[in-house]
DNA sequence: ATAAATTATAGCATATATGCTATAATAAAA
DNA sequence: TTTTATTATAGCATATATGCTATAATTTAT
């Protein structure tokens, strides 16, 4: 069989990085006052999908939140002004 | 059968924001002269996938992105710190 | 209180991100 | 030029992102 004993192979997913940008998305979406559903469909993605990522249940690709990013008509540094602690392990 | 006629279902790749993303991380990465191999190493991920990014052969995670930004000691605006055009498709 | 709108969950299918391991191609140094 | 370091490619395996489709739960409006 020889599985390859490549058991500790894992993805990332940075609790703390998807937590500040599912809050600033939040923020955002409330100041422009448009629902989760109107974004994706603008947006051309899910509404499931922005669920997910305001929820923390998905580690989203960086070309989803650029489509985002166009069609609430911000800057990429708006979506992601708030700052990472050094280290996310300590 | 019944496939399901969903042939159309497509995934995101933003060419250019992946584009001005790839630049501005070989920008920052010289500024601090530092290898990818170095930055792998430090981002605990792997040469390949760091390459993959400066060579837009990939669709990142944002996580993936978080623990770049992390090890460059840099804010989340700063590897973002470009614009993008209104609408991609145009 | 009830209807309507919005947000959250769920499960399945397919595309893709990433790790891992080599190797090749380039660039920098000797 | 010949090493040596760095960047780029490649292929396979596994984990996961996303679409799609319902449905449930919650919030807001009437």
């Amino acid at each position: 069989m020889k599985r390859k004993d490549n058991l500790s192979r894992k993805f990332t997913f940075d609790e703390q990085g998807l937590m500040l940008l599912a809050k600033r998305l939040k923020e955002i979406r409330a100041e422009k006052g448009i629902s989760q559903e109107e974004l994706a469909y603008r947006s051309e993605l899910t509404l499931s999908q922005i669920a997910r990522i305001e929820t923390i249940k998905t580690n989203p690709t960086i070309s989803t939140l650029f489509k985002i990013i166009r069609t609430l008509e911000i800057s990429p540094s708006e979506l992601f002004n708030f700052e990472l602690s050094k280290n996310s392990k300590e």
